[in-house]
DNA sequence: GTCTATACCACGATAGAC
DNA sequence: GTCTATCGTGGTATAGAC
């Protein structure tokens, strides 16, 4: 909640009742500790969009309906690890950021892909790839600072109303 | 470029070549110094808001295109001020970031106004407004994560991009 | 692998001269 | 209002016993 330089090795060692000195016998720095963090959260984010994608079909329409549902319940119930991949890779050095990166393009490179390809197929009428992509992408990465309990909806009706919104941006009719 | 921990008073001090200590007859603490730039950047962004729904007389999609393109341009134009006021002012503790949060409720405000004044005069299909909203918001938010010179599109056309999309989550016909 | 103890350093903030 | 100098705290990380 207070991002790296704002959470110390004694409130992790607090967090999980251990001495601040028993953290490094796993991990040689603070900094690895955020980068392990990193490299789980890009390799499941990656896995998803990859299940999604296929379990889209063939349809570019019905992928990205698929892969913004998909990510929308990712983002809906991971959200710290969410924060955490998103917002506080920067901090890591390009060493360290290496292995998290590697996986990061994958991610935005799917969804243009789409969008790209439902433009050539006519299928999608997007007039800005990128800009549309850039939108359908900070639609998820804004849930976890306003999405809770007290919301009001349901993850599920969150997942289904962004992927509407997302057909919606390229031009899919209703 | 590294949060409110992760700058320090040290780091402030040499960006305007003054010693650390006179940084303390302008300011009583470190989180003063966030807490009025926070309150700069609410003033302005409200501001910008009012100035554009008057900009879109009446009608609730010109409302809603002129709020959306001057909010982008605005992300575009000072995106350090509006990461920190976004994503800093968090950290201040209440009393501090009470004058921030007193003209916050604004912004989100007056754009669901203007969706649900728009679902109610029928120029609008929106679905689900508060989720509408939030999508809108993010679009703009995201904009000093990605956008610069490097980009390879201007700010107007950022913006009447994001304005077009807006239009479309919405249900108002291209 | 965990602990206690501690080294070493950068931090926010203050004192007091000018 | 600015400086130099410094205080006290809390930070990351290590040493060495168990």
């Amino acid at each position: 909640m207070h991002g790296f330089h704002g959470t110390s090795m004694r409130d992790l060692a607090k967090a999980i009742e251990l001495a601040p000195s028993a953290l490094y016998a796993s991990f040689p720095s603070k900094e690895h500790v955020l980068a392990e963090l990193v490299r789980l959260g890009h390799e499941a984010h990656l896995a998803m969009f990859r299940k999604a994608v296929l379990d889209g079909g063939s349809d570019p329409a019905d992928q990205l309906r698929a892969l913004v549902h998909a990510n929308a319940v990712m983002h809906a119930t991971y959200p710290h690890i969410a924060v955490v991949v998103n917002d506080e890779m920067h901090v890591l050095n390009a060493e360290l950021a290496a292995p998290g990166l590697a996986r990061a393009p994958s991610g935005i490179a799917m969804l243009m892909d789409i969008i790209e390809r439902g433009i050539a197929m006519k299928r999608f009428v997007a007039r800005h790839p990128m800009v549309t992509a850039g939108a359908i992408g900070a639609m998820a990465l804004r849930i976890p600072y306003w999405f809770g309990p007290s919301a009001g909806i349901t993850i599920e009706e969150l997942a289904a109303a962004q992927a509407a919104l997302a057909l919606d941006m390229v031009g899919v009719a209703r």
